[in-house]
RNA sequence: GUCCCCAUCGUCUAGUCGGCCCAGGACAACGGCCUUUCACGCCGUCAACAGCGGUUCAAAUCCGCUUGGGGACGCCA
């Protein structure tokens, strides 16, 4: 495979799914691993349900999964003209003839087939009527009588259909429009496609594509099926199942390449292997290896993923993605400096942006704002515990300096000093400044908040 | 209804033209270690070849049937 041309072609009435994304992944990859063209195409053929803003979001999210295409894109609407000449060109060589059949004589041949028990379809009643141009008249493709389609799919193997299964498709409307099938065949010959990786749901339209292009005298590419995405309970996906769209999870604080990774192992491997770099990807990814069977789609590996991102990234980088959340959950602008120390501090205890943004609140917050957790705050400020934190207090009050190490070491000195245990010593503590059996480090903690926070958080305990 | 596709642990999967698989990895769950909480990390446990027939010295791997899923059957895409 010297030359790889793929595409991507979404239809704008909705935003960008995670089916889509993979689908959009795997042809993008396919297409990268060879060094070949990845083209994007938009399908707004359907003039009632597309909608910019949801190309506009497509290509958000395209751009965001670090999806690139490559050239301009393809607007199915503005290429209304050239689809035509192909339809004019089928009407001439005799593959294609004009339709009066109104949709609900149409709907009577589905209706008598489905009584005998055979597939509905139309029935070919113009096919020999020999009708020219007219008002209300459709053009259809002059389906083979007798005969086989078959194909080689890249993931599904062999695949064989009657034409017996196929009638004689609409490939222009009335309106002048062209259908779906007749538009993918001319745009995917015109941009030069080679391999088309599409979901599953189009394995039925494959042979009447094949159709066109044989008709047309084209070469017809390599087709690739993959399988649906069911959810976690292996049904069709749907919004029960949660946020679905890319834009959501990208809402949700999830890292692009976690999303990725995540997506395009599932129905796709690459031996055991499960973490992988964009630049593994692409070296591995060569249209082998796909699953033919479909998958359903676990949040709790997406969130180990992207765990696993978020822990082994840039701390700088990281900050710089937190802080929209931060300011989004209403802590306001931290600064680079300080979102680094509590990223440092608490970027293995979640799995999200918005969790850990979410996580700094106990330290971000003023000592007179922190809530104390009741049953924390119950079973660790006892006489005892608020004996310790007053004298704790002197004892941080007197540090020179306080910095993590030298609050450390004079917490160890205390506790050594005094014959104590550390669990003595250290829950009540942590609760006061935390306000939960939770956090961090306590030496780190009470470095990034200073010295006068902490002690004004102690003595909000011990009054 | 007709046609097409699919079928390994709860989930994602490995299993490259049958033997090295009484089936491996990962997520989840559970247990343990570490430990100043919670995590991380490390170690371990549980857990699957849908069923039935063939072919073969040998089948998760090949064939057939059954069952169970999914998809398609538009002048939607």
């Amino acid at each position: 495979m010297s030359h790889v041309v793929t595409r991507f072609a979404p239809s704008p009435t909705g935003h960008l799914h995670i089916g889509g994304a993979r689908t959009a992944i795997f042809c993008w990859l396919l297409a990268r691993h060879y060094g070949g063209r990845f083209h994007l195409r938009i399908e707004d053929t359907d003039l009632l349900r597309s909608k910019q803003e949801y190309t506009d979001s497509i290509l958000a999210s395209m751009r965001w999964l670090g999806l690139d295409w490559d050239g301009d894109l393809t607007y199915q609407t503005q290429r209304a003209d050239v689809y035509s000449r192909y339809v004019d060109k089928l009407l001439e060589t005799g593959h294609a003839y004009w339709c009066d059949c109104t949709p609900e004589e149409v709907e009577a041949m589905r209706e008598e087939a489905r009584q005998k028990g055979l597939k509905p379809r139309y029935n070919g009643r113009c096919r020999t009527r020999e009708l020219g141009p007219g008002v209300g008249r459709c053009v259809r493709l002059k389906t083979p009588l007798t005969g086989k389609v078959v194909f080689d799919d890249m993931v599904k193997g062999r695949i064989s259909v009657d034409v017996s299964e196929l009638d004689d498709m609409v490939l222009r409307r009335a309106d002048g429009m062209p259908t779906y099938n007749m538009a993918v065949v001319v745009d995917d010959y015109e941009m030069g496609i080679t391999h088309v990786i599409r979901g599953d749901d189009h394995v039925s339209n494959t042979p009447r594509q094949i159709l066109i292009y044989e008709a047309l005298g084209l070469p017809v590419p390599r087709f690739g099926h993959v399988p649906m995405i069911l959810g976690p309970d292996k049904q069709k996906l749907s919004k029960r199942h949660g946020a679905r769209a890319v834009i959501e999870y990208q809402q949700d604080g999830l890292l692009p390449q976690a999303l990725v990774n995540y997506l395009v192992r599932l129905g796709w491997s690459h031996g055991n292997q499960e973490l992988f770099t964009r630049d593994e990807l692409i070296e591995y990814f060569d249209g082998n290896n796909l699953n033919p069977a479909s998958a359903a789609f676990d949040p709790a590996k997406l969130e180990w993923c992207n765990a696993h991102y978020m822990r082994e990234m840039l701390l700088s980088d990281l900050a710089r993605l937190v802080a929209p959340f931060v300011q989004q959950v209403g802590l306001g602008d931290l600064g680079q400096e300080r979102l680094e120390a509590l990223c440092l501090m608490f970027r293995e205890r979640a799995n999200n942006l918005k969790a850990l943004a979410e996580s700094f609140r106990p330290l971000v917050l003023p000592a007179a704002e922190l809530v104390h957790a009741e049953k924390d705050a119950k079973k660790h400020f006892t006489d005892q515990g608020k004996e310790h934190l007053r004298k704790l207090s002197a004892v941080f009050a007197a540090c020179e300096s306080f910095d993590a190490d030298t609050v450390d070491s004079a917490l160890n000195a205390y506790v050594a000093d005094n014959g104590l245990k550390f669990k003595e010593v250290a829950p009540p503590l942590r609760t006061a400044l935390m306000g939960f059996m939770g956090g961090s480090h306590l030496k780190d903690i009470m470095a990034f908040l200073g010295r006068e926070e902490t002690l004004e958080r102690l003595k909000r305990v011990t009054g």
